[in-house]
DNA sequence: CCGTTACTGCGTAGAGGACAAGCAGTTGAG
DNA sequence: CTCAACTGCTTGTCCTCTACGCAGTAACGG
């Protein structure tokens, strides 16, 4: 039997009932609040025990009584940027529509804190809002011939993917927010800068072309067709079961 | 006309040809070299400016010399730990064989240095061999009807998916290494002890039944069949197509 | 052949980060 | 009431990345 993290007991309202000193002055979801309002303002690199500590009325070391570290400080922040699922699946849907949905308000969360992606994680969270996400995931795929393990591994390949999708598109600057710094197609452009064509071929036949559409399209469409990859494959596994 | 910055140049040889002062003393590939090895050992945290400099042989600040940032740093050590595709495609091969052989391939790589996956980057890496690998693995593509940009999609769907199934089995402690600190199974274990089977019906179904196998077993099975549904679904893609 | 010049690696030093440890005040339990 | 637990605060340590100025070296231009 593992005890869990402090922050873990605090993020599920586990607490002891009978508590004995002073209130705490904060909840973790107001400090969770002020850390992601500091990265959303001022991107991940900002959020620092002190920045988050005088958001909140603290001094540095007070945070400590929440959290044991700044891992456990980005757990927090996760659960409350993704907050918990608000979605509803019609009784009539299928897995297909179900599992579409899921992945784009999953997307959506993401692309609202785009911080999200880049936090280091040294284990998949255990916060209340991650494991209510996973488990609409998992729901989903209710009205499918899968096994438990199959639904679990097929959510976890869209999941992933799909961030990573969402990583790779603001890495390229191709996400909505305009950087004036680094001007858009600079990436690009580096890249052409070095992959010649007799070298590299496919490369240098894909870079061009990518770049052709519009670049807000970009992203929407670069989704639609990766996420018609997972649902295809899906889709043959279930043929093939049932 | 952007310019390279530095450690681009010197990781693609690209200096100019008229040097004025002493030759440097070390390579990109040294100092990267370097890195990957403190990283191989005691992990990526204990990767810095100080620890990877007095490696080679040098003062920290020695080090900016060949990198302009850390972050510059990660990418050489990206490109050292990776290294070039070693990867010939029989041309008799179809494109199914070539991908997972190349997806394989690069999570070879990834299994050796797992601090891989976690490595903080700001722009997708522009070095030598990951442009090696990107252009390998759109080769695997060559004989489908796709288009360039479809094919790139295909590709980049099938690496963000495998890195991450590498970061989520190593932060779950199932990769082969065995560390004696964390016991195995103690991150399901307490999955086990928040996902209450009434709140959670679809999780609490599914976390007892991905631990029934064997643990190095684990990962392959879920590698073969996270492949599978990308691969299915790029199967389905070029029936649709041709 | 000799200055000029670009380039090398080194040493100093500073700002900011995550925490460890100990302290005074507050609240509930016995 | 008394005690013990719990609060947030203060102080201080160690480590990080990196800006800046330095002395020596090797090639280039004359």
């Amino acid at each position: 039997m593992t005890d869990l993290p402090r922050y873990l007991q605090l993020l599920w309202g586990r607490e002891p009932a009978g508590r004995r000193g002073p209130r705490p002055g904060r909840t973790i979801h107001e400090i969770g609040a002020a850390a992601v309002a500091i990265a959303d303002e001022n991107g991940l690199e900002a959020v620092s025990m002190k920045s988050v500590a005088t958001a909140v009325g603290f001094t540095t070391m007070s945070l400590y009584r929440y959290v044991d570290s700044k891992d456990e400080l980005y757990a927090v922040m996760l659960d409350v940027a993704y907050g918990p699922p608000d979605l509803r699946f019609r009784p009539e849907s299928a897995w297909r529509e179900r599992l579409t949905a899921w992945a784009r308000r999953i997307t959506e969360r993401r692309l609202a804190h785009p911080w999200i992606v880049e936090v280091p994680l040294a284990a998949p969270p255990l916060s209340p809002s991650m494991i209510a996400w996973m488990e609409c995931g998992l729901a989903a795929l209710d009205d499918t011939p899968l096994t438990s393990q199959q639904r679990l591994s097929a959510m976890l390949a869209i999941d992933g993917w799909g961030q990573n999708h969402v990583r790779q598109t603001i890495q390229m600057g191709l996400s909505g927010e305009i950087d004036p710094d680094s001007p858009q197609g600079a990436y690009l452009q580096l890249i052409g800068q070095l992959v010649e064509a007799d070298r590299f071929p496919h490369l240098a036949s894909a870079g061009p072309e990518a770049l052709d559409g519009d670049e807000a399209a970009f992203f929407e469409e670069e989704f639609a067709y990766g996420l018609g990859l997972l649902l295809d494959g899906i889709a043959a596994l279930i043929a093939r079961q049932s």
